[in-house]
DNA sequence: GATGAATGAGGGTTCATTCAT
DNA sequence: AATGAATGAACCCTCATTCAT
């Protein structure tokens, strides 16, 4: 029933190669940002010509939406799983703020989509990316009106410690290197305990 | 004397000009970012056109490049004279802190353009920017480091804390809008306050 | 043997139409110089437009640069015939004289392109064509050093010799009307018969 | 009479100005090529602006123009002294044959504007340009007639002679170098003892 | 006479996008 | 489903030219 038609095996091939082109894209714009990344190299990392992108992608535009989707889809995801697991809601912030600078670091680019949308995205596909955004934050919101509520944390403005808690996060691709001093794990450490002496 | 004042005069109205087309471009370039901002834009702004720019910049990586310096110079002015003033490494923090907020939201558009510099300028340029990228931030890490020696702060990285609070305050610029609950003046109390205990 | 005649007429489509926007070049460069011929005019001559001839050439440098090459490549083709085919030093270059004549005469908008290869290339491109100037060169300095070893030519200063050989061939171009008084046969009679004057 | 009025105080003091200005142009050209030298270097060359040069010249073209002017003046002044200084007529194209390398070397950019005036003027101005050109060339027209005339000289068609004659002198300024293996000297007699061979 | 400043036309180049095949 | 080829709009930049002062 689920996959019995030709159409869906189609389909299926196609979402494929739907992916295949946005991981490609997403490598490309980790590389060079966005605007720098243009469809030829995107399609070359695949040995495809520019001209069949617009088979699977409307334009650029949709292209780079896809990719957003994508990785903030995967993102969320970790999160709700994190949000389930964990007990405490330090536990749970300690373990989102690791998701984050993950995500942050090594989809760099992709993941950046979601600071300056923007500049971006024309209206049209403002909206939707915006709503994945919020989506994406409310789970912080959630933990920390959690903790608050439990007394686990004793800050008063959740929204505003949650914009300094991602914010801080934020910054950390502008400056992180990979071979620098510190390990990722350092840094999700560090983090979490300094956030956290805001939170309590 | 009489040579000294019209070499004064006329490089005061280059000066002048320069500043006007700088204001311009750090306004266009906030509204579309680097590299969506074009010259031509630029300078209608300016009632002027396209080629006038490049009697005051060598190019428009020139022009971005002083941008960037007019503002920081500002600010690095502002945070001096606060390190100077003040008493208590505490006062002075909150009150560089208050000086960044002011900066990131007021100023949005050209503090804005300290975020990216590395997919803005060529190598030749990407130096000096840096340097005064890290004179402002050395403000802040001087007295994070007073502060911890002289036992008001506690924390052991100090870099490190320098880096989350400032990527916290270059947040605020992403969320913030004038007429929004919070009056600047709370935003400036209530992230000083956050970020306070992280030190403490 | 599929494959390889499939690769062969779209590596022949494009080598066709590359030849056919370097005639068009030639052509431009000829009537305003190469520093005037605009991309613009070479693509109209084509009708096509400016941005299609970058996906054949590189840059404008590249396309003045394949110019030269194909040409130059032809005319070597024909010296190196005649310098197989006759008997006597003598009886070599007057035919040789012949073929750059033609080529000065009939081929003059592309032969032009030898003249100034300094102001029109980079150093990069420079280097392979004066590599390929002097081959072309060294094919009139082996019959003339032949000559003077078999004692058919007299001369001393066998480079010098074949510089003014060419320099004076060049020149025709200047002056030569198709529908002049001389014909072309009588023109390379007559050069032939006043520079092996000079080296007999 | 001849410098009294006032009028002719400052029309000297123009002409000074205009020749000081040619100077520089020819200079510029020499070395960049007429295409490539600007109307800003040629000023600053001077140490005055862009702008003071429409004083003195209508555009570009007219200093170009005159440039040519001045540098063909000169050139047919040391022609006509030759003619008349000099007793055989073997005597005479030696030393024409010398003044052309000198100029052709030395002054390259601007003496090259003799080669290809199409390129470089409008329809205007070429005429003049032709005419000059044509009273320069008259010069060895008429050595080589006279030579002829007088049994000197062998050859039949004077024209094509001096076509050829000065066209392997034009020909030196594409590859001469002040420091290579010959002097100036050197090349004016190598030169003329193999254009005589030609000619008797 | 000279200059500073501005202009505008044009050139080279890039690149997302289209479309016939 | 994919490609090769072409397009055209947009961009940066140069430079001869103008003109008020």
């Amino acid at each position: 029933m689920q996959g019995g038609s030709i159409l869906t095996l189609s389909e299926n091939k196609i979402r494929k190669k739907k992916e295949e082109i946005i991981l490609s894209a997403v490598k490309i714009m980790n590389e060079k940002g966005y605007q720098r990344a243009t469809m030829e190299e995107i399609a070359a990392e695949l040995q495809m010509t520019k001209g069949s992108l617009y088979y699977y992608f409307k334009n650029k535009e949709d292209l780079i939406f896809q990719c957003h989707e994508l990785v903030l889809e995967q993102a969320i995801g970790e999160l709700r799983e994190v949000f389930h697991n964990c007990i405490s809601n330090e536990a749970i912030l300690r373990q989102m703020i690791a998701v984050h600078i993950k995500y942050a670091v090594l989809e760099k680019e992709s993941f950046n989509m979601i600071i300056k949308p923007d500049e971006t995205f024309s209206t049209d596909q403002l909206h939707p990316i915006l709503k994945k955004r919020n989506e994406y934050a409310s789970w912080f919101d959630r933990v920390i009106i959690a903790g608050i509520d439990c007394g686990e944390f004793s800050i008063k403005e959740s929204k505003m410690a949650r914009m300094l808690l991602l914010g801080s996060l934020n910054w950390i691709q502008q400056w992180y290197k990979k071979d620098g001093e510190n390990s990722l794990l350092e840094l999700q450490n560090i983090y979490s305990d300094y956030l956290l002496k805001v939170m309590k």
